[in-house]
DNA sequence: AGTTGGACCTGACTGC
DNA sequence: TGCAGTCAGGTCCAAC
């Protein structure tokens, strides 16, 4: 599914793609998923007549940052199951498209989500931290904000379970499923830990590893897991599924040591993978 | 303020 | 073959 990696590829691979083009028209053809909208005209507004100058990312956000008299900037939230393409204007519609953007090469960007989960808005200048969808966020983790002592400072109050903090937006910035059981499989720490009770070394080592696998799962494109319908906007699977050490591996043998990898229940049905011997 | 649980959504999968 | 039930998870909302 698509968390920082895979919004930061199709970020990277959408910029040259639409780079300089202006968006000609809108139209939200499931308006659930402008729901940050008081309405699908609303969005269209703010975006119509506008400039492509550049792609840009927030968490698993991916932003079009759009300029004319008055700029602003385009969200694009991919949820759970969100992809988006670059597409002639005659190629068929999928089932799933939410969203298509005219472009004024003739080309579209379109939207797809089967799931609903995501979502496109649109605010007015580019102060992403301005804007409503990213209050509060917490830091990106490949940039110099985030450091060891603000891993320190930020647990510091948080006494729930590492994995779910490490989900938390406010926290850090990008991190869904996936990478919160790699992450936490990399740093040698159990994802049921109280984030609060965390030593200095466990929190350098944990600082340290989410770096590693964001970096890593950029590289190869992200990560289309076992049921993840996740591509990339040329349609292509990511790579670093086949690098996982234990999301979704629940009962197959460590790739370290093959002691059988264990599942424990968190919310919403959701559930943690962790190696018993490497994770303490 | 932080924690916890449920709801949203639909395709894939399981079991009868 | 079909159908009900379960699972998956990003994000928001409500309750404690």
């Amino acid at each position: 599914m698509p968390e920082l990696p895979e919004a930061e590829t199709i970020r990277r691979q959408l910029e040259p793609e639409v780079q300089g083009e202006t968006i000609r028209r809108v139209r939200v053809l499931i308006p659930r998923i402008a729901r940050a909208h008081p309405s699908p005209r609303a969005l269209s507004r703010l975006v119509t007549g506008r400039r492509i100058a550049r792609a840009g990312r927030r968490g698993k956000a991916v932003l079009l940052f759009l300029n004319s008299e008055k700029p602003s900037t385009l969200i694009i939230r991919l949820g759970m199951t969100g992809l988006v393409r670059v597409t002639p204007p005659d190629e068929p519609l999928d089932k799933h498209t939410a969203a298509v953007f005219d472009l004024s090469d003739g080309r579209q960007i379109r939207f797809m989500d089967q799931r609903q989960f995501g979502g496109v808005s649109a605010r007015p200048g580019h102060d992403v931290d301005a804007m409503p969808e990213f209050k509060g966020y917490g830091p990106e983790p490949l940039s110099d904000e985030f450091t060891p002592d603000y891993l320190e400072r930020a647990f510091a109050r948080r006494s729930a379970q590492l994995e779910p903090v490490l989900m938390d937006q406010k926290v850090i910035a990008g991190i869904g499923k996936i990478y919160a059981d790699e992450i936490c499989f990399r740093a040698g720490l159990r994802p049921t830990r109280r984030a609060n009770g965390l030593t200095g070394p466990m929190r350098r080592r944990l600082w340290q590893a989410t770096r590693e696998v964001l970096t890593e799962a950029i590289e190869h494109r992200g990560s289309t897991a076992n049921d993840d319908n996740y591509r990339d906007v040329y349609g292509m699977p990511g790579e670093f599924q086949n690098r996982l050490f234990v999301y979704q591996r629940t009962g197959q043998p460590c790739r370290v040591c093959g002691t059988p990898i264990k599942r424990t229940p968190m919310r919403g049905g959701r559930g943690m993978h962790w190696c018993p011997k490497c994770q303490k």
